[in-house]
DNA sequence: TCGAGATCCTTTGTTGAACAATCAGATTAC
DNA sequence: GTAATCTGATTGTTCAACAAAGGATCTCGA
């Protein structure tokens, strides 16, 4: 059917599971490589000869992938192989509508609290101009942390969880502005901007701020998934 | 160890899932049984004896088990027996700062839309009034339902999907209701006027007597796991 | 008696192989 | 040319086995 295509190669990095079960470290991998595109949209990933290229059973890898299904990034059918999941054009959509609400709940969440609560937006800050020279994927995310980093402001680890898989699918999506550097063009002064304007307890200006930063968001992604391919 | 005890009974009901596969099948039954307190929290779920029980193999079993920690109604550790989620003080307070966000965003969200626009939730509440007098576990469901039908306004399947996830978890909490039919007193009238207040579009009248009845719902949670435990 | 450590036993983690069920494409028959 | 059938490949599920790790028990020494 799709024989002679490589899916992966190499046997696996070490990148940091949680739990250090090889069903989990095969699904850290395989995210790894969907986030930075090796693996696209649409790639096949069949059982058997992904388990014997990353040398794990295909028990321990039909666990893996039923993680990644989880997470939105593979999908599943009966009797079908697996594949990377693709973001379709409503996917983008609603993946924004959950970030409008999660990340502008949580400056509405935070009013009149003190300059201090917001310091973690302020290291993340840190790191993204630190890494807005870079041209590589790295500088997304910095970004997504950016983001990630506000949406603690609920305190909630169950927010933060839901918030996590929310930007691991959309991820799927950011990979098509890789190299669009234009994109990032007045990305760093932005979310200076918004972190200012929530360390001076500015919060109606801060949320129209993030409001029109996350509606760009979407408009360039969704620009970007239309030059490439149409649903 | 924890021998002597039965963790459940008799081969399975066919309750639907989605795909019909064994796995989700069996993910399916237990979540059931936990959901009606048949299985309470601390109850572990031990693979050989359980997949035994339940007339299917141990893997298949470990996929079934592996969905519910996904869904937060079981504990997982290395090398540790699964057992049945308990959820903590600071886990139901977590839960209803998701309830909020999402419930009266929802509100928020739909903000001078027709009054047709909340039909389903009508839907709801009409079903909640039917089984208002019938006092077993199935008015919990009812009233879970009205709220899902409130988060559907957002239009979100990811968002509908998460707080469905949520009300998951917190069923763990909500058997401890069981019985006291006082807390169900004003639920009917309190939906009730959640809904017209919505379909009149006073949206802010609404979204103060909405958090209200979270807070209440809240308490009285927090109060029934005070009897029964600690944690 | 009480605590520290060694030991055994149970349970999970992972693997490999096997067979059934199902799907997709190729072949055949009409 | 179309439909039915066949065939090969892939997933779904089970079973049996061994390794790894935790908990409980037992022993030994103070």
């Amino acid at each position: 059917m799709f024989n002679e295509m490589r899916y992966i190669g190499e046997p696996m990095e070490h990148l940091a599971p949680p739990g250090s079960g090889r069903a989990e470290l095969v699904a850290a991998t395989l995210a790894d490589r969907i986030a930075r595109g090796e693996l696209s949209a649409g790639t096949p990933l069949p059982e058997v000869e992904l388990a014997a290229s990353l040398g794990v059973s295909r028990n321990t890898l039909r666990e893996a992938v039923k993680m990644l299904a989880e997470r939105g990034l593979v999908r599943l059918a009966r009797h079908r192989t697996a594949v990377v999941a693709s973001l379709s054009r409503s996917g983008v959509i609603d993946l924004y509508r959950v970030r409008r609400l999660f990340e502008l709940g949580a400056i509405e969440a935070t009013r009149g609290q003190p300059p201090e609560t917001f310091h973690e937006i302020g290291a993340a800050l840190e790191r993204l101009v630190a890494l807005a020279q870079t041209n590589d994927g790295s500088v997304i995310d910095a970004d997504l942390d950016f983001h990630r980093a506000i949406v603690r402001l609920h305190r909630s680890p169950r927010i933060d969880q839901a918030f996590a898989g929310c930007l691991d699918e959309l991820r799927l999506g950011l990979i098509y502005l890789d190299g669009h550097s234009m994109v990032l063009a007045g990305l760093v002064d932005e979310h200076r901007a918004i972190y200012r304007l929530l360390a001076q307890g500015h919060h109606d200006e801060c949320a129209v701020l993030l409001a029109g930063h996350l509606d760009a968001s979407e408009r360039q992604v969704l620009a970007a998934k239309g030059v490439r391919n149409n649903p």
